[in-house]
DNA sequence: GTGCCCTTTGTA
DNA sequence: TACAAAGGGCAC
Protein backbone atom coordinates (compact mmCIF):
# COMPACT_ATOMS: atom_id res chain seq x y z
CA UNK A 1 0.00 0.00 0.00
CA UNK A 2 2.68 2.09 0.57
CA UNK A 3 4.37 0.98 -1.70
CA UNK A 4 4.09 4.43 -3.54
CA UNK A 5 5.00 7.58 -1.57
CA UNK A 6 4.16 10.67 -3.27
CA UNK A 7 7.08 12.57 -5.44
CA UNK A 8 7.03 15.69 -3.66
CA UNK A 9 6.73 14.82 -0.49
CA UNK A 10 5.56 16.72 2.95
CA UNK A 11 9.24 16.56 4.08
CA UNK A 12 9.69 19.75 1.79
CA UNK A 13 12.04 18.48 -0.44
CA UNK A 14 13.98 21.21 -2.10
CA UNK A 15 13.04 22.55 -5.34
CA UNK A 16 16.75 22.14 -5.87
CA UNK A 17 16.25 18.56 -4.52
CA UNK A 18 17.58 17.17 -7.77
CA UNK A 19 21.30 17.40 -5.98
CA UNK A 20 23.36 20.50 -7.34
CA UNK A 21 25.29 17.55 -8.98
CA UNK A 22 28.18 19.80 -10.22
CA UNK A 23 29.64 16.78 -11.63
CA UNK A 24 27.71 13.76 -12.40
CA UNK A 25 27.71 10.65 -10.35
CA UNK A 26 29.94 8.87 -13.34
CA UNK A 27 32.44 8.48 -10.77
CA UNK A 28 31.39 5.62 -9.26
CA UNK A 29 32.85 3.74 -11.08
CA UNK A 30 35.80 4.82 -10.63
CA UNK A 31 35.44 4.69 -7.33
CA UNK A 32 37.67 1.47 -7.19
CA UNK A 33 39.59 2.37 -9.66
CA UNK A 34 42.88 4.53 -9.31
CA UNK A 35 41.55 7.47 -10.57
CA UNK A 36 40.08 7.97 -7.27
CA UNK A 37 41.19 11.68 -7.29
CA UNK A 38 37.71 12.72 -6.16
CA UNK A 39 37.61 10.05 -3.71
CA UNK A 40 40.14 11.28 -0.21
CA UNK A 41 41.11 8.68 0.40
CA UNK A 42 39.54 5.56 -0.41
CA UNK A 43 40.10 4.75 2.99
CA UNK A 44 43.09 3.58 3.89
CA UNK A 45 44.03 2.29 7.07
CA UNK A 46 44.91 5.51 8.46
CA UNK A 47 41.78 6.83 10.67
CA UNK A 48 39.51 4.34 11.66
CA UNK A 49 36.71 5.16 13.34
CA UNK A 50 34.73 2.56 11.97
CA UNK A 51 33.56 0.15 14.02
CA UNK A 52 33.78 -2.67 11.77
CA UNK A 53 36.38 -3.86 9.72
CA UNK A 54 34.10 -4.20 7.00
CA UNK A 55 34.02 -0.79 6.26
CA UNK A 56 37.50 -0.65 4.99
CA UNK A 57 35.89 -3.08 2.41
CA UNK A 58 33.89 -0.80 1.49
CA UNK A 59 35.39 2.50 0.99
CA UNK A 60 36.13 0.71 -2.64
CA UNK A 61 32.68 -0.58 -2.75
CA UNK A 62 31.80 -0.85 -6.18
CA UNK A 63 28.88 0.60 -7.31
CA UNK A 64 27.10 -2.68 -9.33
CA UNK A 65 24.45 -0.96 -10.57
CA UNK A 66 26.92 1.48 -12.52
CA UNK A 67 29.95 -1.26 -12.64
CA UNK A 68 29.05 -4.70 -12.86
CA UNK A 69 32.65 -5.36 -13.36
CA UNK A 70 33.98 -3.14 -9.93
CA UNK A 71 34.11 -6.14 -7.68
CA UNK A 72 35.47 -7.14 -4.84
CA UNK A 73 37.64 -4.83 -3.09
CA UNK A 74 40.09 -4.75 -1.04
CA UNK A 75 40.25 -8.13 0.35
CA UNK A 76 39.11 -9.77 -2.98
CA UNK A 77 41.49 -7.13 -4.57
CA UNK A 78 44.50 -10.20 -4.17
CA UNK A 79 44.33 -10.74 -8.08
CA UNK A 80 41.64 -12.99 -7.04
CA UNK A 81 39.56 -10.81 -7.79
CA UNK A 82 36.42 -12.65 -7.94
CA UNK A 83 36.37 -11.30 -11.80
CA UNK A 84 32.96 -10.27 -12.20
CA UNK A 85 30.69 -13.85 -12.63
CA UNK A 86 28.30 -11.75 -14.80
CA UNK A 87 25.98 -13.58 -12.62
CA UNK A 88 27.62 -13.86 -9.53
CA UNK A 89 25.88 -11.41 -7.00
CA UNK A 90 28.13 -9.19 -5.34
CA UNK A 91 28.27 -9.63 -1.44
CA UNK A 92 26.55 -6.85 0.24
CA UNK A 93 28.61 -5.45 2.88
CA UNK A 94 26.67 -3.82 6.20
CA UNK A 95 28.26 -0.92 7.61
CA UNK A 96 28.25 -0.44 10.94
CA UNK A 97 28.77 3.45 11.11
CA UNK A 98 30.34 4.56 14.33
CA UNK A 99 28.98 6.84 16.59
CA UNK A 100 31.15 9.56 15.82
CA UNK A 101 30.18 9.38 12.03
CA UNK A 102 26.62 9.41 12.92
CA UNK A 103 26.60 12.17 15.24
CA UNK A 104 28.57 13.67 11.99
CA UNK A 105 26.20 12.33 9.74
CA UNK A 106 23.04 13.08 11.28
CA UNK A 107 24.64 17.09 12.14
CA UNK A 108 25.12 17.84 8.53
CA UNK A 109 21.93 16.00 7.58
CA UNK A 110 19.91 18.38 10.14
CA UNK A 111 21.03 21.22 8.33
CA UNK A 112 20.90 19.79 4.84
CA UNK A 113 19.47 17.38 3.58
CA UNK A 114 21.17 17.30 0.09
CA UNK A 115 24.55 17.77 -0.25
CA UNK A 116 26.73 19.04 -3.62
CA UNK A 117 29.01 16.20 -4.48
CA UNK A 118 31.78 18.06 -3.03
CA UNK A 119 30.40 18.55 0.15
CA UNK A 120 29.86 14.71 0.60
CA UNK A 121 33.43 14.34 -0.71
CA UNK A 122 34.42 16.41 2.39
CA UNK A 123 32.05 14.40 4.70
CA UNK A 124 33.64 10.96 3.04
CA UNK A 125 37.02 12.07 3.98
CA UNK A 126 36.61 13.16 7.42
CA UNK A 127 34.90 10.47 8.12
CA UNK A 128 36.29 8.08 6.28
CA UNK A 129 33.70 7.00 4.16
CA UNK A 130 33.22 6.40 1.08
CA UNK A 131 31.63 8.86 -1.39
CA UNK A 132 28.59 5.53 -2.02
CA UNK A 133 28.63 5.47 1.61
CA UNK A 134 27.62 9.34 2.42
CA UNK A 135 25.48 9.40 -0.47
CA UNK A 136 24.02 6.19 0.07
CA UNK A 137 22.94 7.47 4.05
CA UNK A 138 21.80 10.66 2.67
CA UNK A 139 19.42 9.08 0.60
CA UNK A 140 18.33 6.75 3.19
CA UNK A 141 17.56 9.41 5.35
CA UNK A 142 15.66 11.72 3.36
CA UNK A 143 13.56 8.09 2.76
CA UNK A 144 13.46 7.70 6.39
CA UNK A 145 12.26 11.20 7.06
CA UNK A 146 9.42 11.24 4.63
CA UNK A 147 8.33 8.36 5.35
CA UNK A 148 8.74 9.09 9.41
CA UNK A 149 6.43 12.22 8.01
CA UNK A 150 3.96 10.63 5.81
CA UNK A 151 2.68 8.05 8.63
CA UNK A 152 3.36 10.53 12.04
CA UNK A 153 3.92 14.02 11.26
CA UNK A 154 -0.20 14.24 10.58
CA UNK A 155 -0.34 13.20 14.47
CA UNK A 156 1.77 15.99 14.80
CA UNK A 157 -0.32 18.39 13.11
CA UNK A 158 -3.00 17.28 15.25
CA UNK A 159 -1.64 18.02 18.46
CA UNK A 160 -0.08 21.06 17.91
CA UNK A 161 -2.12 22.59 20.54
CA UNK A 162 -1.79 19.96 22.80
CA UNK A 163 2.37 20.02 23.32
CA UNK A 164 2.04 18.30 26.25
CA UNK A 165 0.10 15.30 24.99
CA UNK A 166 2.42 15.36 21.87
CA UNK A 167 5.43 15.27 23.53
CA UNK A 168 4.55 11.97 25.49
CA UNK A 169 2.90 10.36 22.25
CA UNK A 170 6.50 11.38 20.37
CA UNK A 171 8.75 10.26 23.05
CA UNK A 172 6.72 6.66 22.91
CA UNK A 173 6.80 6.69 19.28
CA UNK A 174 10.48 7.75 18.70
CA UNK A 175 13.59 5.61 18.97
CA UNK A 176 16.94 7.03 18.15
CA UNK A 177 19.13 4.26 17.82
CA UNK A 178 21.56 6.35 15.95
CA UNK A 179 21.28 9.32 17.49
CA UNK A 180 23.55 11.38 19.77
CA UNK A 181 24.36 14.39 21.15
CA UNK A 182 27.65 16.22 20.90
CA UNK A 183 28.60 18.02 23.89
CA UNK A 184 30.87 20.46 24.48
CA UNK A 185 30.79 21.80 27.71
CA UNK A 186 31.89 25.00 29.25
CA UNK A 187 35.68 23.84 29.74
CA UNK A 188 35.59 23.21 25.67
CA UNK A 189 35.51 19.20 26.07
CA UNK A 190 33.42 17.94 23.14
CA UNK A 191 31.78 14.45 24.29
CA UNK A 192 29.46 12.63 22.23
CA UNK A 193 26.19 11.63 24.05
CA UNK A 194 24.74 8.30 22.77
CA UNK A 195 21.56 6.90 23.07
CA UNK A 196 21.30 3.81 21.34
CA UNK A 197 18.89 1.26 21.73
CA UNK A 198 15.64 3.20 22.87
CA UNK A 199 13.18 1.02 22.01
CA UNK A 200 9.78 2.49 20.22
CA UNK A 201 6.97 0.77 22.08
CA UNK A 202 4.20 2.52 19.40
CA UNK A 203 5.49 2.83 16.25
CA UNK A 204 3.69 2.89 13.54
CA UNK A 205 5.31 1.85 10.53
CA UNK A 206 6.59 -1.73 10.91
CA UNK A 207 10.24 -1.02 8.96
CA UNK A 208 10.31 1.46 10.97
CA UNK A 209 10.93 0.46 14.51
CA UNK A 210 14.24 1.61 15.03
CA UNK A 211 15.61 3.28 12.51
CA UNK A 212 14.82 6.46 12.76
CA UNK A 213 16.15 9.20 14.15
CA UNK A 214 14.83 12.47 11.91
CA UNK A 215 16.28 15.43 12.36
CA UNK A 216 14.98 18.93 12.58
CA UNK A 217 15.76 20.01 9.55
CA UNK A 218 12.40 19.94 8.17
CA UNK A 219 10.62 23.52 6.97
CA UNK A 220 7.44 21.77 8.64
CA UNK A 221 6.67 24.22 11.85
CA UNK A 222 5.66 21.74 13.86
CA UNK A 223 8.39 18.99 13.57
CA UNK A 224 10.89 21.85 14.32
CA UNK A 225 9.23 23.34 17.26
CA UNK A 226 7.80 20.18 18.80
CA UNK A 227 8.92 16.66 17.64
CA UNK A 228 12.66 17.61 17.86
CA UNK A 229 12.21 18.83 20.77
CA UNK A 230 10.48 16.34 22.07
CA UNK A 231 12.91 14.05 20.58
CA UNK A 232 15.29 15.04 23.43
CA UNK A 233 13.42 16.49 25.92
CA UNK A 234 12.18 13.09 27.20
CA UNK A 235 15.52 11.44 27.88
CA UNK A 236 17.05 11.63 30.56
CA UNK A 237 20.56 11.60 30.63
CA UNK A 238 20.26 8.48 32.36
CA UNK A 239 20.06 7.09 28.74
CA UNK A 240 22.69 8.80 27.15
CA UNK A 241 26.09 6.66 27.16
CA UNK A 242 28.93 8.40 26.24
CA UNK A 243 30.16 6.69 23.84
CA UNK A 244 33.38 9.10 23.18
CA UNK A 245 34.92 11.43 25.02
CA UNK A 246 37.69 13.96 24.77
CA UNK A 247 38.38 15.24 28.09
CA UNK A 248 41.76 16.68 27.86
CA UNK A 249 42.13 18.34 24.40
CA UNK A 250 39.59 20.34 23.72
CA UNK A 251 40.61 20.15 19.97
CA UNK A 252 39.77 16.49 19.49
CA UNK A 253 40.25 14.71 16.48
CA UNK A 254 37.02 15.03 15.88
CA UNK A 255 36.37 18.34 16.37
CA UNK A 256 39.32 19.14 14.66
CA UNK A 257 38.20 16.86 11.78
CA UNK A 258 35.22 18.63 11.77
CA UNK A 259 36.65 22.20 11.92
CA UNK A 260 38.71 21.07 9.03
CA UNK A 261 35.32 20.67 7.32
CA UNK A 262 34.39 24.03 8.12
CA UNK A 263 30.94 22.49 8.25
CA UNK A 264 29.67 19.99 10.35
CA UNK A 265 31.26 21.63 13.72
CA UNK A 266 29.77 24.53 12.65
CA UNK A 267 26.86 23.22 12.22
CA UNK A 268 26.76 22.59 15.90
CA UNK A 269 27.70 25.75 16.81
CA UNK A 270 24.68 26.77 14.72
CA UNK A 271 22.04 24.56 16.01
CA UNK A 272 20.23 27.49 17.38
CA UNK A 273 19.41 28.60 14.90
CA UNK A 274 17.32 25.93 14.03
CA UNK A 275 15.12 26.90 16.63
CA UNK A 276 14.28 29.97 18.16
CA UNK A 277 16.66 31.21 20.86
CA UNK A 278 14.41 30.14 23.48
CA UNK A 279 13.47 26.88 21.96
CA UNK A 280 17.38 25.72 21.50
CA UNK A 281 17.65 27.22 25.27
CA UNK A 282 15.03 24.64 25.89
CA UNK A 283 16.17 22.13 23.81
CA UNK A 284 19.79 22.15 25.18
CA UNK A 285 19.72 22.64 28.33
CA UNK A 286 18.00 19.51 28.88
CA UNK A 287 21.71 17.92 28.62
CA UNK A 288 23.66 20.25 30.09
CA UNK A 289 24.59 20.97 26.52
CA UNK A 290 26.94 24.29 26.63
CA UNK A 291 27.65 25.68 23.49
CA UNK A 292 30.36 28.04 23.37
C1' DG B 1 22.39 10.27 -19.53
C1' DT B 2 22.16 11.07 -14.67
C1' DG B 3 20.27 11.12 -10.26
C1' DC B 4 16.36 10.45 -7.10
C1' DC B 5 12.77 7.74 -5.13
C1' DC B 6 11.10 3.53 -3.56
C1' DT B 7 11.42 -1.37 -2.80
C1' DT B 8 13.96 -5.33 -2.01
C1' DT B 9 17.92 -7.80 -0.56
C1' DG B 10 20.88 -9.58 2.68
C1' DT B 11 24.30 -9.03 6.49
C1' DA B 12 25.10 -8.16 11.36
C1' DT C 1 15.09 -6.96 13.59
C1' DA C 2 17.79 -3.07 11.98
C1' DC C 3 19.59 -0.87 8.34
C1' DA C 4 23.18 -0.20 4.53
C1' DA C 5 23.26 -1.14 -0.07
C1' DA C 6 21.48 -3.05 -4.46
C1' DG C 7 17.90 -3.02 -7.97
C1' DG C 8 14.45 -0.97 -10.87
C1' DG C 9 11.56 2.70 -12.51
C1' DC C 10 10.88 7.35 -13.43
C1' DA C 11 11.69 12.44 -13.93
C1' DC C 12 14.47 15.95 -15.61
Amino acid sequence: MDSAYPRSLPCSEPSDSREPAPVPETYEPEENSASDSREPSPVPETVSPLPSSMDLLIQNSPDSSTSPSATLPASAENGARKEEQPQAKKQKIRTVFSQTQLCVLNERFQRQKYLSLQQMQELSSILNLSYKQIKTWFQNQRMKCKRWQKYNWPKYSHRMSQMNSATTEYLGLSSCHQGCLLNTNASGNLSIWSNHSWTSPSWNYPAWNSQTWCPQSWNNQAWNNQAWNNQFCGYGEESLQPQIQFQQNPVSDLEASLEMAGEAYDAILQAPIYYGAQQSADLFSDFSVNIV
